[in-house]
RNA sequence: GCAGACGUAGCUCAGUUGGUUAGAGCGUCGGAUUGUGGCUCCGAAGGUCGGUGGUUCGAAUCCACUCGUCUGUACCA
């Protein structure tokens, strides 16, 4: 016997998906939302396509052996290499640059679209997905960083999401940048390694001050026993880095019991000539202490708190912790950038509830110069199988003040950032926070006759409940099999259906039954015969009257479906 | 990329120390019911046991390789 020819596999490639109908209109209504917010910020659209030359969206043109490493390209016909976008950002730089001459600086501008990075999809990650940007291009002052920072934050609440279980941490990649100088890693011999550190700084969320001590040291072994290297750095290297990543928790004295005392304790700082107690003032000589005031006034010269700021944006704390460090330039202007956009943010009404300085926050190692910023949900995310998912930051940006530049020569600063729409929709979805859509499936008027006479019958009802505004469809199945007929209705959630067959025909009738009403009557029917019999929820009307009753019963079903959802 | 776990029907899974013709539930389709959704009952279809090679009288089962999926980790512009 000859074999069966093997059937062809319908699968999808990992990390794409196919969006349903909710989906889609769930991604929709999220869209709206966070447009609407943009526009009254007074941004514009803009759109790129998803394909750009490789060498313009900043990635090296791929080797032989991997071109496929991290983005997807493909050779054009003359042989250059185009890549399917992996974000917004390098595009609109290019957009810019190819426009510089028509565009009005400073130019504020949207878009929304998908696009992908190939690389292993995990929980929440995908190939293909949607951002959702905003940038400001050509405005140097941090003004522009702080409208970022608080438009954000607006985007957040437009999406449902509550004051308290989202926020909007920031940071100063100028910071770090110093910081790192201080350490001796500054110039360019150590790129390598800076980026090593960040990346570790950046796992704080993940791993906690231990792991990330592990990953600045020699490396650190995860669950299935596969081993990271680390950047290597000594114990004076990383203790002030811990600390100063970690601040907040020594502060509250969660990690440390003897916090300031280990501040000044155990590694050796310039002005530090005496091991000694922080939090016992009578217990330090008068020099150390003498020194470390004079320390942290010169620091408070340098750093200008304005007026406006109060405590809690954490700019006084963090110039204490960078006293761990040798303050540089770098370090100082890092602080005042940080201190004005907390100003800036503060008097225009937000509180660190939304917004918050930050120093872990490490982003976009590449590009970013001045002010980053990131979102993050505070609420458990649960996945399908009902654990609790890490999910980490939702959207993010900052300052990008060289990207334009590598087109045109000149000095364009930007700064914008960029919502992870699928992100966010997987997280407000498993949270039950997206109203499952409001659309209501379509009447059916069911077919009894099959000729063509009859056909246009059944079709001038639908068209008639259409013209009306009702959505409505014609069953287009195998209308003999009269039940499945119903079936369908039942399993699409039609509201109601529509029934005329030669007896009602001829004395002008139709027979018009609420299916949700029928469902719920049925509840109460356990022998088929009463079932089929009483015909629940069924009434006979006049031809003519096929609108209005119909019109009437999605109004009520529409007021029964309101007076459940709330309460 | 690295490491680990797992691949049996459309889905979720069972399958004994290697032993005849690989099973169940759900779903699908048909019928009981030519004009009424749900329930119930009867019946049917649906499988290269991920693939290739090997060990064996005999492999879903043991071995090797390979492909795929999942988890962790790396990368994440």
């Amino acid at each position: 016997m000859a074999k069966k020819p093997n059937k062809l596999k319908a699968r999808l490639p990992r990390g794409f998906l196919d969006r349903s109908a909710d989906d889609i209109r769930a991604t929709d209504e999220m869209i709206g939302r966070i447009r609407a917010v943009y526009e009254k910020y007074g941004f514009d659209p803009v759109e790129t396509p998803a394909f750009e030359f490789t060498d313009c969206l900043g990635k090296f043109l791929p080797d032989t052996d991997r071109p496929n490493a991290g983005v997807f390209s493909v050779q054009d016909e003359d042989d250059q290499w185009m890549s399917l976008r992996y974000d917004l950002t390098a595009p609109l730089a290019r957009h810019v640059s190819e426009n510089i001459n028509e565009i009005q600086l400073p130019y504020r501008t949207y878009r929304a679209g998908w696009v992908f990075r190939n690389e292993k999809p995990g929980p929440g990650r995908f190939r293909q997905f949607m951002q959702f940007d905003a940038d400001t291009v050509g405005a140097p002052g941090v003004q522009a960083d702080a409208e970022m920072c608080m438009m954000f934050a607006d985007t957040m609440e437009a999406l449902g999401i509550p004051r308290g279980q989202y926020v909007i941490r920031v940071n100063n990649r100028k910071v770090l940048d110093g910081v790192l100088d201080s350490i001796g890693l500054g110039g360019e011999e150590n790129d390598e390694r800076r980026l090593t550190v960040l990346r570790a700084l950046d796992k704080f969320d993940k791993f906690g001050a231990d792991g990330v001590r592990l990953l600045l040291g020699e490396g650190r072994r995860d669950e299935s026993g596969d081993f990271t290297s680390g950047a290597k750095l000594t114990e004076e290297q990383i203790d002030p880095l811990i600390k100063f990543a970690d601040f907040e928790s020594i502060l509250k004295g969660a990690r440390y019991s003897n916090a300031l005392d280990d501040l000044l304790g155990p590694y050796p700082l310039p002005f530090q000539e005496h091991p000694t107690t922080w939090s016992d003032p009578e217990s330090v000589d008068s020099h150390t202490q003498a020194a470390w005031q004079d320390k942290i006034d010169s620091l408070s010269a340098l750093v200008e708190l304005p007026s406006s700021v109060s405590d809690c944006w954490n700019i006084e704390n963090l110039s204490i912790f960078a006293l761990l460090f040798d303050p540089n330039e770098k370090i100082i202007e890092g602080l005042n950038e940080l201190a004005q956009i907390a100003a800036l943010i503060e008097s225009s009404g937000y509180s660190e509830a939304q917004i918050k300085i930050d120093p872990t926050v490490v982003r976009g190692l590449e590009y970013y110069t001045g002010p980053v910023y990131e979102a993050e949900l505070l609420f458990d995310v649960t996945n399908e199988k009902g654990e609790v998912v890490q999910f980490g930051s939702v959207g993010g940006g900052g300052r990008y003040d060289g990207l334009v530049k590598r087109f045109t020569g000149r000095d364009v600063p930007a700064t914008g950032f960029s919502m992870g729409v699928t992100r966010l929709m997987t997280a407000l979805k498993n949270l039950g926070k997206l109203n499952s859509s409001d659309v209501v499936a379509p009447v059916l008027v069911t077919v009894m006759d099959g000729d063509v006479d009859a056909l246009g019958r059944y079709q001038k009802m639908v068209q008639d409940l259409r013209s009306a505004g009702i959505r409505a469809e014609m069953y287009q199945g195998n209308w003999k099999k009269f039940g499945n007929q119903l079936k369908y209705a039942d399993r699409r959630n039609c509201p109601v259906a529509i029934i005329q067959g030669s007896d009602e025909r001829s004395v002008g009738e139709l027979q018009i039954k609420d299916l949700i009403e029928g469902k719920r009557l049925s509840e109460e029917i356990t022998d088929n015969i009463t079932w089929r019999e009483s015909r629940p929820a069924q009434i006979t009307v006049k031809e003519a009257d096929l609108v209005e009753t119909v019109r009437g019963l999605l109004d009520d079903q529409a007021e029964d479906r309101r007076r459940q959802s709330e309460g």
